[in-house]
DNA sequence: ACATTGAATAGACATACATCTATATAGGCT
DNA sequence: AGCCTATATAGATGTATGTCTATTCAATGT
């Protein structure tokens, strides 16, 4: 597994922070803007806000369970969101019994966060 | 000018704070959750992200003169992200002489960052 | 007054993406 | 073994959006 040279780049552990310097301290390269960019084009959509702080209020959620129906939109939808959440490092799923369990990663997202401070 | 009666509602004042508690305090509401997402969307995009970091880097920039080159994008372009950055509340402008100046928000971005820390 | 130049708009085009239905996969439970 | 149910994948479709060229708007300075 590579090392981590770029503070903006994919971690080894997808629980890792982001750890980039807020973006405002110096000119983004084009390489960290393309990886902030998706990041926040994760963060984006409403449907991916919902699921993550449904999860994040409950501590933890299992998917089409306790997901679908509050959200109104379909499982395979539900379901694709949550891959891409999962991509993205900001949630964690566990398998137990039938269901698969989510979390968020709190460390990912205030490290997103903490990019935004000037 | 209506009143915010929503943290994360349009505010009267662009330089104003989102304010929004953490997404992952309680579960967001529709609106919260488009509001929020097109906050994101808004990020979302490598250009904006390295014109914002421009202009924060410099603490001020002007339209053409500074930032059509070292982006390499055309001026138009240039002109409809700031527009988007602008409407955002992410930037203010000002025009001096024949240029156009921007800075950007510090605590609508702060305010922003807050809303993903736990 | 008029030419020049910085900035914004209009319109076109290609790509990305959110959502759906239908189907496949996979793992527990009887 | 075989069914049942929770997830995931495939494929299709409509919409949103980033970029460009061409043009317009605006204001400065000679």
């Amino acid at each position: 597994m590579d090392t981590v040279t770029d503070c903006c780049a994919p971690a080894r552990d997808e629980t890792a922070a982001v750890c980039c310097p807020p973006i405002v301290d110096e000119p983004l390269t084009v390489e960290r803007a393309d990886r902030l960019a998706g990041w926040f084009g994760v963060l984006s959509d409403p449907t991916r806000l919902r699921l993550l702080s449904l999860i994040g209020a409950k501590g933890e959620a299992c998917a089409a369970c306790e997901m679908v129906e509050p959200l109104g939109v379909s499982q395979p939808t539900v379901s694709h969101h949550l891959k891409i959440l999962r991509q993205a490092g900001l949630v964690v799923s566990e398998k137990r019994g039938r269901w698969v369990y989510y979390r968020t990663v709190a460390q990912r997202l205030a490290a997103l966060g903490r990019v935004l401070q000037a």
